[in-house]
RNA sequence: GGGCAACUAGCUCAGCUGGUGAGAGCGUCUCCCUUACAAGGAGAAGGUCGCUGGUUCGAGUCCAGCGUUGCCCACCA
């Protein structure tokens, strides 16, 4: 920690309104916390640091609301409870490069003034990507800052940095050295409008409906009579000139004859031999399936599988190629239509229907993928893969919410090679060099400069591969890069294996999957202990995406409610790894209960200021030795807060958390001991409850700083400036998150039916008609024991003058305690009620019965449960009693 | 085709290791500007927890089947 800590912001210790107000404190909290050092792991700890790595955001524009969720909803939440933990704590910045999209985005502002990159040149596209990163990396900073999150700045980190290129190239070479790299012509997916191959796990399908044209391949020899015309289906006619063959499933009784004759690929008049292959599906079409190894990816395989040849029709700009023959010149489109005239015109065209398919194209455009034929590099996943499928099912590594495994080991068992060429210019040039004269493949040794001849013929005309990596190839050393990989850092020694990757389910095969492969691969050990995987965001109830128009900035939001206000909307009562919606509601909800918070503290502090005393000689954050009944209360209660609130962060259950916090806080504090607190204020002795008033904000503040950072710091500040408090902190950041003391169970159950007691009473003043604000007569009899001390109480909220006794008026009967306000009567309609009041009663008694004298009930339900439950149905027989002599004393 | 999940109040959703009048917010109704807060307070109404079986002394919670919905993966031409 800095040795000398700047004094907090005078605007966070000034504002004493209303109604809290986060933007007069926002910008000066932050800029404090991070001038003081805060946010910077504590390097003289001896405890265990937590490690989390910022998931990357990409440079392609301002953050959106699913950033936010994840990074102001749950990290920061995170990484702030642990550092209050006492655990030095590392949460790491850093921003993605962001490829193939990236290089979109910047293309589409070029065409904005009518560039395109052709035009410009590699060097001036990429002049452009740095402007472009140059504008947006402090963007992103500046709006990461906004949502109030703890990074430690003074490790940045950038996907595309000098030191992140040499690691890069590291990891390349080493992979290829060790045999996970290889280069292959294989059919990959190719992006016309980004001129770019792309992963499988790019591709979007999408329903569309086509024209599905039954074409008849001619017999290539004589046939016996009566043999069958060889039909097939399909919707895209244009790439018949690539045939090579047609498949039938081995099994289909249709064909099974037939196979190993041969057909004419119409038009071409190509011999083609029928083959049977298992991936042909007999119920689609006529069950025969024309193969194109050069344009399909399931034909490639098949054709691999049975030695075909692959005949490329279609050029990376769409356009047919010579190689079409008669179809040569025209794009695909234009193609398809001039085959199916010709093939009309032949008669080989016996039927033609519309079908609705899914159909691939590139999730980043929309652009229909082509599938090519195109040599590029591949990693190998039969090595990488098995480790790290074994480091979560061993428990290594786990992923929450649980069932999360399951469909990372879907994936992992039936995971394929990683293509991670692409064509474009944005991205991690690959060191790998050809040459010219002997086609040799060079990669050079980790340290070596880039080579200058070729190794094998020592010719000098080489060239290096002019693609470009994955996104993802460089993404996946995330954890380890930032941290100084592959130097040997004293930070790399510290920080890895990170503690905690906090991320949204839908990238975890992009990339969690990978960080876990390729850090056991080169660290040889996890990345992380943990995963969490966050829902997705929905704005009403409709999926946030660029296409749609609906993303919606946080930067708006912050300024309008406040970052406390749309980090506890997006996380509060959110079910673990569920889906969530952000609605107006929620967000109103949030701020409302901030300013709860906010006016709370704004009576305690004044109330310490009404009592100076009671802090001479005792701080806000030391438990009150307290006396009376309430102030035991609310600090068992409180204990209960603090116990739930770090079980369910432990958990994982962060919704559950500030669920239950709020209830506490508005429920319990708000609504109950604060109304408790006032008689006593205003009486002679105030200073136990005081104290009380301000352990129990000192205590809900740091539970609630995780989710809320800027309100519980502002509060803190201006509730430790006047009370002081024993732990040397300066600020909240870095407060010590609260242990539980021992709870008084005995009083909190007293309380519970104190509790029931007042809202029985002021029910039963609604009912009677009373004028609110006229103070009432009340009388309790029966069992009575338990409240017997709180009478003062029960008359604080509600207005009432309580004693013990028989009393006149009109009744009610709560648990086993006959309640009696002074009110007049209204016979038939009080006969009424108690009538209703009496026959549900007399069902929960009948239904106490039937559980206890049920069989087994007693002898395998545990014994407290057993007397809970005996307890229970005395209570309720009681109450039975009192209300059918109240309704008798009614006649 | 394979996988994962959801189905609880009018709406949006909690309910974690099974324990018995099923919770919240919003909305609705009644009342209240009580000097922390009207961005508030008090009270109320509202649910056969998708369906059918099973396990258990006991099931919203566990199991099986079915139905509906959503998502993911996959070589639907």
């Amino acid at each position: 920690m800095a040795t000398t800590i700047p004094a907090p912001p005078a605007s966070a210790l000034e504002l004493a309104e209303k109604n809290f107000r986060p933007a007069a404190v926002e910008a000066d909290l932050y800029e404090w916390w991070e001038r003081s050092g805060f946010f910077k792991p504590d390097e003289g700890s001896h405890e265990r640091p937590f490690v989390m790595m910022l998931p990357l955001p990409n440079v392609t524009g301002d953050l959106h609301l699913g950033h936010a969720l994840g990074f102001g909803g749950y990290e920061d939440l995170i990484a702030r409870w642990h550092r209050m933990r006492g655990e030095p704590t590392l949460y790491m910045p850093g921003t993605d490069h962001a490829g193939i999209i990236a290089q979109y985005v910047v293309e589409q502002e070029l065409a904005k003034e009518g560039i395109t990159r052709q035009q410009l040149g590699r060097e001036k596209v990429l002049e452009e990507m740095w402007k472009w990163m140059d504008h947006y990396r402090p963007r992103i900073e500046k709006q990461l800052r906004l949502l109030g999150c703890s990074l430690d700045w003074s490790r940045p980190n950038f996907t595309m940095e000098p030191s992140k290129q040499r690691a890069v190239r590291t990891h390349f070479i080493r992979l290829y050295k060790r045999g996970h790299l290889y280069r292959d012509d294989r059919i990959v997916h190719w992006c016309l409008q980004c001129q770019t191959t792309y992963s499988d796990l790019e591709v979007k399908h999408v329903e569309r409906t086509d024209p599905l044209y039954y074409v008849r391949y001619p017999w290539a020899g004589a046939m016996p009579a009566g043999t069958p015309d060889v039909v097939v289906a399909t919707t895209r006619p244009e790439t018949i000139v690539a045939d090579v063959a047609v498949a039938m499933h081995p099994d289909d009784e249709r064909w099974k004859a037939l196979v190993g004759k041969e057909v004419l690929v119409p038009i071409v008049e190509r011999r083609v031999r029928i083959i049977a292959d298992e991936a042909v599906d007999p119920s689609f079409g006529t069950g025969a399936l024309k193969i194109t190894p050069g344009h399909d990816a399931t034909d490639f395989e098949i054709g691999k599988r049975h030695g075909l040849p692959v005949i490329s029709v279609i050029d990376k700009r769409g356009m047919m190629t010579p190689a079409a023959g008669s179809l040569a010149g025209p794009d695909r489109d234009t193609a398809r239509a001039m085959m199916v005239s010709k093939l009309r015109a032949k008669g080989l065209i016996v039927r033609e229907e519309q079908v609705t398919h899914a159909i691939g194209v590139h999730e980043r455009c929309g652009t229909v993928d082509e599938p090519l034929v195109m040599k590029q590099w591949w990693v190998r996943m039969d090595r990488l893969a098995p480790p790290a499928i074994a480091a979560v099912r061993d428990g290594r590594i786990t992923i929450h919410p649980r069932y999360q495994e399951k469909v990372f080991f879907n994936w992992m068992e039936n995971i394929r090679d990683w293509p991670v060429s692409r064509q474009i210019w944005w991205g991690h040039s690959i060191p790998a060099w050809f040459c010219r004269d002997c086609d040799a493949v060079i990669v050079p040794d980790e340290d070596a400069p880039d080579p200058t001849r070729c190794p094998k013929c020592r010719s000098d005309d080489i060239y290096q591969d002019p693609d470009v990596l994955d996104t993802w190839f460089s993404s996946a050393l995330w954890p380890f890069t930032t941290l100084g990989w592959p130097d040997e850092t004293p930070d790399l020694r510290r920080y890895y294996p990170g503690s905690l990757l906090e991320t949204g389910y839908d990238i975890v095969f992009f990339w969690v999957a990978r960080m876990i492969m390729m850090g056991l691969e080169e660290m040889g050990d996890i990345p992380f202990h943990s995963v969490y995987l966050h829902g997705l965001v929905r704005v009403g109830s409709v999926k946030m995406s660029k296409s749609l128009g609906n993303v919606v900035s946080p930067v708006g939001l912050i300024e309008e409610h406040g970052a406390d206000a749309l980090r506890f909307a997006l996380v509060n009562g959110v079910a673990a790894g569920a889906d969530s919606q952000l609605s107006q509601d929620r967000l109103d909800h949030a701020r409302n209960f901030a300013n709860k918070l906010w006016n709370i503290s704004r009576f305690a502090l004044r109330q310490i200021d009404e009592h100076p005393e009671a802090f001479h000689g005792h701080t806000a954050d030391q438990r009150p030795q307290a006396m009376g009944d309430e102030a035991r209360w609310i600090l068992s209660r409180t204990d209960a807060a603090i116990a739930e609130s770090s079980r369910l962060i432990e958990g994982y259950l962060f919704g559950e958390y500030l669920a239950a916090l709020e209830g506490f806080v508005w429920g319990e504090l708000a609504d109950i001991y604060v109304e408790l607190a006032k008689p006593s204020l205003r009486s002679g002795d105030a200073t136990e409850t005081v104290r009380t008033l301000a352990y129990a904000l000192d205590r809900v503040l740091r539970l609630l700083h995780p989710s809320m950072p800027f309100i519980t710091e502002t509060i803190a500040l201006q509730l430790w400036q006047r009370t002081g408090k024993s732990e040397p902190s300066a600020s909240l950041v870095v407060s010590r998150w609260p242990e539980p003391g021992a709870r008084d169970s005995a009083l909190e159950e007293r309380f519970a039916v104190f509790v029931d007691v007042v809202r029985t009473i002021r029910n039963l003043r609604q009912q009677a008609g009373l004028d609110p604000s006229a103070r009432a007569r009340v009388s309790l009899a029966g069992e009575t024991a338990s409240i017997r001390e709180l009478l003062g109480q029960i008359g604080e909220l509600t207005r009432s003058e309580v004693t013990v006794g028989r009393g006149e008026g009109t009744a009610t009967v709560v648990r086993a305690i006959e309640v009696r306000l002074a009110a007049k009567r209204d016979a038939a309609g009080e006969r009424e009620r108690l009538e209703r009041e009496l026959a549900l009663a007399r069902d929960l008694v009948r239904r106490s019965r039937e559980l206890l004298g049920r069989e087994g009930f007693a002898e395998k339900a545990p014994k407290e449960v057993v007397e809970k439950e005996r307890a229970k149905l005395a209570e309720r027989e009681e109450r039975v009693r009192l209300l059918e002599q109240e309704i008798r004393r009614l006649e």
